[in-house]
DNA sequence: GATTGTGAAGAGCTTCACAGCT
DNA sequence: AGCTGTGAAGCTCTTCACAATC
C-alpha cells in the first residue's frame, strides 16, 4: 500500500461508510472476498468514480476487472480512520445520553473504550452505572492521567459544555467527542467533533421543506 | 425580507449555528437587541463574510453599521429552516437511545414533538415511557394517519434499520431521522439525516491522528 | 466484459476586498 | 468609524470519460 498522499476531509466522512460495508462482507461466510467501486458506492450512496478516488486517497489499490479485496480495504480503511490503534475515552455526564453511550455496543466493537464516567452531580457519584463507578468531577485530571484516556466525551446540559471541555484539554485529552449544542472556543485547540441531535432534526426540517429537486436518483444518506 | 434566492446546504448547516447565538442572546435580558457577523462568526466559527452570504441566502438584511436585529435574524433563521411550523414525529425503538430521546427536553424547545413511540419487542409494547404508552410495529400506518406525523426517528438495532425505513416510508412520513448506523436504500425517495455516533468517533479519530496542520487558527466545530 | 486509475472539465463553496450605507 | 452586501478570484471537491488492466 503506497501510503497515503492526503485525505480531504468529505472523503474521510464516506471512509466510514466504505467500512460499514467492507465490516458487514467481512462477517458474511459465503460472500465474494472482492468488492467493487460500484457496490461499495450503492451502499453508501456515492458514485463509483468518488470511491475510486476516495480509496486511492491513502493508498489503497484494486485490481482492474475485479475489484478490491476485503481484506485488505478493512485493514487500509481502519489505517486510514486512525483504528489500528485502541482509543480511550472518558465519559463526562452520566445523565439519559451518557448512560446509552455507555450501553451502546459499537464502540467496543470499533475499538474505543470508555475507561471512566465523570459527573458533577453527587447524587450520581459513587453510583454504578455499567460497571463503571462514576466519578467526581475534580478527579478529572487524575483520572485520565492514569488510565491514559486520549479522548473525551461530553454529554452534559449545554451550559457545561465549555467549561468541561477546558477541563478535558488542561487535562491532556486529545480531542473532544461533544454530544452538547453549542461550539466549544478551546485556548488549547483540539479537534471536536460534535454530535447534536436538535441540529440533525433542523437539517430534516430545512430538506423535507425544501422544494425537492426531482432529481430521480435515490439519494438517501445515512 | 425579500425571500429566499437559494441555500447552499453547507450554509444550511451553519444557519444553525446561528440560530443557537440568536436564541441565546434573545434570552439574555440585558443584551443588545442587534448582532453583527463577526460576533455570529465567532461563536460558530466560520468567517464574518461567510455569515453574511448566509444570512443573505434566505433574505436576511442587516444596517450597514449597526449589524441585524436580533428578533428579524430569529424569525428569519427559524423559517429558513422550516421551523416556522410544528413537526410532529413518531419514534421507532424504544431501547436505550430511544429513552434517550424521549427525555431530550431541546426537542420540544424547538418545535418538534414525538407523538408515538413504537417497538417491536411484545416485552415493551403497552408499557409507559415518559407519558407514551409504547405501541406495536404493526400499528405504524395507523399511528402516521391518526398522528398527522411527518417525520419518523430510527432507534433501533442497524439490522433493523432498513425494514423500519421502508415501512415508514410506506407509511407517509416525509423525513426520517436516523440513528442507526445504516444507509437506507428507499423505494420513495425521502431526506434521511444520520446520526451515527460511531461515525463521529471514527471522524475523531481520523482528525487527532491526522497530522495537524499547525494552522494557528482555533477553529473548533461543534 | 468488467473494473480500476486518473487527467481534465465542471460545479460549488469560501475568501477577498472594497464600495456603499449608517 | 463600523458594518453590510457582493462581484470577482481562488480553492476544493465531484463528475466525466477513457486508456490501461485483468
Amino acid at each position: 500500500m503506497p501510503e497515503r498522499t492526503r485525505i480531504p476531509k468529505p472523503a474521510a466522512r464516506r471512509l466510514s461508510l466504505y467500512l460499514r460495508t467492507v465490516q458487514d462482507r467481512l462477517e458474511q461466510e459465503g460472500a465474494s472476498d472482492r468488492v467493487s467501486s460500484r457496490e461499495l458506492g450503492e451502499a453508501a450512496g456515492v458514485a463509483d468514480a468518488q470511491v475510486r478516488k476516495d480509496l486511492a486517497s491513502f493508498g489503497a489499490g484494486g485490481q482492474p476487472g475485479v475489484g478490491y479485496r476485503i481484506r485488505d480495504l478493512h485493514e487500509g480503511l481502519r489505517r486510514a480512520l486512525g483504528l489500528q490503534q485502541p482509543w480511550r475515552a472518558i465519559l463526562v455526564g452520566a445523565g439519559n445520553i451518557g448512560r446509552a453511550l455507555l450501553a451502546y455496543p459499537r464502540f467496543a466493537q470499533e475499538g474505543f473504550e470508555i475507561v471512566a464516567v465523570l459527573d458533577r452531580d453527587g447524587g450520581v457519584v459513587g453510583r454504578k452505572i455499567a460497571g463503571h463507578a462514576v466519578q467526581s468531577m475534580n478527579q478529572l485530571s487524575e483520572v485520565v492521567r492514569r488510565s491514559g484516556a486520549q479522548l473525551g466525551v461530553i454529554a452534559v446540559p449545554p451550559d457545561e459544555a465549555q467549561a468541561v471541555g477546558e477541563m478535558l484539554v488542561s487535562a491532556g485529552i486529545r480531542g473532544i467527542l461533544n454530544f452538547a449544542p453549542r461550539s466549544l472556543r478551546l485556548t488549547r485547540p483540539v479537534p471536536v467533533v460534535g454530535v447534536d441531535f436538535t441540529e440533525a432534526l433542523e437539517r430534516l426540517a430545512f430538506e423535507v421543506t425544501a422544494i425537492r429537486p426531482a432529481s430521480g436518483r435515490g439519494r438517501s444518506g445515512g
